[in-house]
DNA sequence: TATTTACCTACCATGTCAATCGGTTTTTGA
DNA sequence: TCAAAAACCGATTGACATGGTAGGTAAATA
């Protein structure tokens, strides 16, 4: 499986935040009962958001969760990149992991390197006002 | 991650086996020493590939395996999905899962949809005599 | 007949995923 | 001012997949 959870669920939260995006504040716990989400794995999943600067998160009574851009400004694959930590279908790819020693002679790299392109593209190609109805 | 080492040993597997397909029998103990891959390991993943019926495995003495068809009639998409099992980029796409309540007003599901399309396309775009040097 | 090879089954160690539990801090509004 | 509501934080857990090892059996040939 290439995405999990994580992402999906982010990706579920941005749009239910873009689709009450009238500059209030929406309550997480809102949102997990629209989309019938655990309120405390919602919890794990936001921080990533926050701190990649996605939304914007207030605290205390009446606190909540909003939107930092327009939908149109939110990328897919900014989205499953800080929730996901890496899209590289393949280890070989993945930064920051021991680089293979074979790759200078394998036969496979280069295709790997294009699936990896070919995969970042079509996610950069969706924003999440193309996920709302 | 989205490609685990069954499929990627296998694919190195094939293209071994293609690249020393003189009619004669491979011994894997050979093939495995080439890749630098477990011996042990590789005989927990060949058996898909002789099921699928795109090698012949011949036991006893001088015994090993053979390519069934030329490089040229491998598709790296049916290599996979062989070993992989599925290549679904997320679960709600992994036929015999059980199918997801909100598929019907799910707002992602075209979107995963389409990425699955892509990905297959991908493979289906490349051969074992592709990768061959 | 001994050796070589494929073939088969069980096991294990590690890591990730998905989720839960139990809290603490911040802020507001009654 | 104080209690409620919300974000924030960390430890733990069960289930599962992955990557690999170990120890065989069956078949075929030199």
């Amino acid at each position: 499986m290439m995405i999990s959870t994580r992402g999906r669920y982010a990706l579920r939260v941005m749009i239910d935040l873009a689709e009450h995006n009238d500059g209030s504040l929406v309550a997480m716990r809102e949102v997990a009962e629209r989309q019938n989400i655990s309120l405390k794995y919602l919890e794990k999943i936001l921080p990533a958001l926050v701190k990649g600067n996605l939304i914007e998160g207030v605290s205390g009574k009446g606190g909540g969760y909003r939107l930092n851009r327009t939908p149109q400004a939110y990328r897919v694959s900014e989205i499953l990149r800080l929730t996901e930590g890496n899209l590289a279908p393949v280890a070989c790819l993945d930064c920051g992991a021991a680089p293979c020693q074979r790759s200078a002679e394998c036969r496979t790299l280069p295709m790997w390197v294009e699936l990896n392109k070919t995969v970042n593209a079509f996610f950069d190609g969706y924003t999440i006002a193309d996920l709302m109805k």
